[in-house]
DNA sequence: TATTGTTATACTCTATAACTATA
DNA sequence: TATAGTTATAGAGTATAACAATA
């Protein structure tokens, strides 16, 4: 059982530092989630969307209607299928994607620089072997 | 940055297979964490439990409020510091631990039980050393 | 004055189920 | 009928700051 716990704690040590930077920007960790998942995509339908941060869609019309207030995505109707819409950055959620994204990356790589390369791969494969269990 | 992202997804994972658990007791997260942290002591105050669980002081209140109900904790006050209250499992409670803590247990083990030692030790380590640059 | 908790406020997230509009 | 999203509902967690009671 050691071994779940060290995960927690290593998990919630990594959120806590992680969420510090995301709140400075405004946002919340699934608002974070969602303009990290448009990046460097041309927009993304609700389903998608809500399948690849794992909430539902009715969660997700929340989330994207407080994007949107904010101006940093907007929803495009498709002429071909105007059942849905296109998730997209707008101009303002590209430059929070792509200046702000990298400066939590920043952040992160910060602590992470002070790995060796092996000891790198020994925990990526820890929590490989350890995520094939659940 | 492959580090953060196995880490995210293994606890992902970890939490999914676990809330499961959890919800099926009519619990949440935060509840069955106090419950736990309150299991093998003789109660604990407000503000120490508020610290363990890392949440505030305000939100401790409503969700120990709700464990109450539920009778699953009581409020003690000490006689001789009655500004504060201690924070106690009830029979019904410790039940709740006892029983049900060991099953969720018993769930995890089922699968961290295909660990050989080693893997173990190795995996442990590799989340603290990770744990220590947060 | 300092400490311990609660309360008030205001939001966000959460799931579920019913609903609307389009296909 | 089936699909894509929204809306309605109801609850839980979240932080902050103001407050009450006790020490």
């Amino acid at each position: 059982m050691a071994v779940v716990r060290e995960l927690v704690r290593t998990y919630q040590a990594f959120s806590a530092y992680s969420e510090e930077n995301i709140r400075e920007l405004g946002l919340t960790a699934p608002q974070f989630d969602v303009i990290c998942t448009l990046g460097n995509t041309s927009g993304m339908m609700m389903g998608q969307l809500a399948e690849k941060t794992l909430v539902t869609k009715g969660t997700l019309t929340g989330i994207v209607d407080r994007l949107e207030q904010k101006g940093l995505v907007r929803r495009e109707v498709p002429p071909e299928n105007r059942r849905c819409f296109i998730i997209v950055l707008t101009p303002e959620g590209e430059r929070v994607f792509e200046s702000v994204f990298p400066s939590h990356i920043h952040h992160l790589k910060e602590r992470l620089g002070h790995l060796t390369d092996a000891e790198t791969q020994q925990i990526t494969a820890a929590l490989k072997r350890l995520r094939e269990l659940f």
